[in-house]
DNA sequence: CCCTAGATTCAGCGAATTTTCAGCGAGATT
DNA sequence: AATCTCGCTGAAAATTCGCTGAATCTAGGG
């Protein structure tokens, strides 16, 4: 395996680090910026954060505010010290407080917690996109293009009308052309986890998403019969 | 299919000097700054910050009054010598002596500490407006100006009277030109991140600005259907 | 205290989108 | 060839979502 990525999607791989001490919290996160092709670092302390900041250069940090001993105020202003690398603060909706409402305390945004990962990631597109960084922001591969930015997406040049359903399911096949992404996968990624309803659904979006891309017969979107579906030139 | 950025926002990206013993005043500024859209140079000592300023010629500098040896008024008689640079003093309020009340040290303008950013960046404003300069203060795109100094609005050439929301809603819209923002971003950029009333207020907005640019059928400010919305040409 | 401009909430409507479902047909297995 | 599984299709049903036109609330000025 292993096959090289053909003309395929990202430039360069983005990197984060994730700074929490809760490791629920780091492990979910995790999981997220890696299927978003991120590669990730982690540290569960402030001394930890500051240290891994100065080792990996990361394009942007996830930083808790609340952390023991060393909180992410301080964090911040160690790696800025440094750095001038993105952050965004994770703050509990309880432990609002002056110094985050100021925005003076350095971050370039926040979230407050409990968040959707969606709209963490839509965040920290927009930070990097607003320091001119916009990494991974624009997929392509065979004739598509998607822009996560202005969510265009164009088939040979033609602009194409898709609906949110169909963009994301779009979008997590260009995050890994030429691989096999199962049913399951499909259905957890774009669907959530949680969902628990007809798995025909799947096939009824393959579908739009043929239609529009003028995909007739199925070459770009092929089906695996038995296991699920796959983008390939 | 990236095409040009028509004529789009703000012209160049303007810069900034920050001169400053204490480095947590020169972290703060940098953020504040930074978010703004201006690149920034800093600097902690009275010659650091002639060298800087000859080298960068930054739009403007931001100046500690106070600075150990050779304070703020020897700089700027320094930098005035080699170049005519915007110059905001900071001063602690205690310091103010009737050589800084009557701004013949040759500042622009100053700001007494402790002092919000807020204040601190409208008299940026103001004094790179005075000076026939004002990058990054006015906002375009697509038949509408907006005038971050004056908050005046207009489309076509044509005034617009905008309620201070309406104003800091466009204002959003036009920072961030054809990105697609969603209904989170919106919320906690425009009405703090702290809001938690119902989301239908953006809709109402929208309506509001629409109805004052009229933009029906919605073409400039486009909805983006479970997303948010997008400014676009 | 009243008045007004502005901010926010709310419920109903219509349209876009999502989901379901049943029948059909292509592949695989024997 | 018979059978069985699984994916495809068309369309109907269900749901969500944004738009609208007020009504309500709030703060500041007279």
């Amino acid at each position: 395996m292993a096959m090289l990525h053909q003309s395929s999607t990202t430039e360069r791989q983005p990197s984060v680090l994730i700074v929490d001490d809760e490791p629920q919290i780091v492990d979910f996160l995790q999981m997220g910026f890696a299927y978003e092709g991120f590669s990730v670092f982690a540290a569960h302390t402030g001394p930890e954060a500051v240290q891994a900041a100065a080792a990996h250069k990361p394009d942007i940090i996830i930083l808790d505010i609340m952390l023991p001993g060393f909180d992410g105020i301080e964090v911040t202003r160690h790696i800025r010290r440094v750095h001038d690398t993105a952050i965004i603060m994770l703050t509990a909706k309880d432990e609002i407080d002056d110094r985050v409402a100021g925005l003076d305390i350095g971050a370039d945004d926040y979230v407050t917690k409990p968040f959707a990962f969606k709209e963490l990631m839509a965040r920290v597109r927009a930070v990097l996109r607003r320091r001119g960084n916009n990494i991974g922001d624009i997929l392509t591969f065979g004739g598509i293009t998607l822009d996560r930015g202005t969510r265009v997406v164009t088939c040979d040049g033609q602009p194409i009308e898709l609906t949110p359903r169909e963009f994301d399911l779009l979008e997590l096949f260009l995050l890994h052309p030429r691989q096999v992404l199962t049913r399951d996968i499909i259905l957890s990624r774009v669907w959530g986890y949680d969902y628990f309803g007809d798995d025909n659904i799947i096939e009824v979006y393959i579908r739009h998403l043929r239609e529009k891309l003028h995909d007739n017969p199925p070459q770009l979107l092929q089906t695996v019969r038995g296991i699920g579906y796959s983008l390939r030139g």
